[in-house]
DNA sequence: CCGTAATTGATAATCATTCTCGATATAGTA
DNA sequence: TACTATATCGAGAATGATTATCAATTACGG
């Protein structure tokens, strides 16, 4: 079996264990925020989805997002400087460097970060549900280039 | 003198500290935002100035509020449920504890949070400038109410 | 395999944000 | 205080991402 197939499967079996009702759309979607590492835009999913040779409209693509988001399947980040979001698959906690220069976004997994959210809740009373965290600079090649322009 | 006064001095002294050209719009918005606990949208900050007796576009409520942003004087928070920027006077970091049922933010100063961007520029050799964390709950007296109508 | 409720998708509508550019105000200097 | 170069202001238009519409299609429990 094609690795394809099989992180289709994996996001159809994501789907049901959510209880979210499996279409095409959703399945090419989900799998491919679970596998790649491109934290993508709309228009990113939008074009890979149909690059796979499905039928979609840009309707769906902003729904199954939308889908995903309550499910806590996914999240959503401001990062792009062009003021496009940007999702990524979300089970496991991580936060996001962003480079403010080419929009690159690198996960961090973290277990100190993780202690964030319990100071939150001792600190103010609230219930927690979630958190996001997100550290802007320059990337390591941005560093290089722009010491090079100088 | 009144306390109205002396916050916009300050805003004043602000804006010459980072060698903003000071205008009687810009005074106003920096100091709404250096003394209002409320996190305003830009509505919020619009109906302000004009509330003040000063005239005022919305394009230079957006204007004047990138420039702030720019400057690190300001940041923008992705938390109101109603597609909203809130904006907040971010000279002292802290982060955000946000009520997804009734967009309250309170703010949280912890040092321990400080160190995340310490970890963050170890952890991928960023060089970073600053970073932003917002955590999603329910606040005290929302779980009292969800309570009372279950 | 059926029936029903949910989803899809082409298009239109919405609305927050940005752009434009003439009018106006500011900072710096003397 | 007056002058001048320069930057900002602001009303309305333009933009463009996101959301709504709704008929046709599809998924899936029974």
């Amino acid at each position: 079996m094609v690795q394809e197939q099989k992180t289709l499967l994996a996001a159809a079996d994501k789907l049901k264990e959510y209880k979210i009702k499996n279409t095409p759309q959703r399945q090419v979607i989900l799998s491919y925020l679970m596998t790649s590492h491109d934290h993508p835009s709309i228009e990113m999913i939008f074009n890979y989805v149909r690059g796979n040779g499905f039928s979609v409209s840009l309707a769906t693509v902003y729904n199954t997002l939308q889908l995903l988001i309550d499910n806590n399947l996914i999240i959503e980040i401001a990062a792009d400087s062009g003021g496009h979001m940007r999702y990524d698959y979300f089970e496991v906690p991580h936060y996001h460097v962003i480079c403010v220069n080419c929009n690159r976004i690198v996960d961090v997994f973290d277990d100190e970060y993780k202690k964030n959210e319990k100071n939150a809740q001792l600190e103010t009373g609230f219930q927690v549900f979630n958190s996001q965290y997100e550290v802007y600079g320059l990337c390591p090649e941005c560093q290089e280039k722009i010491k090079q322009n100088a």
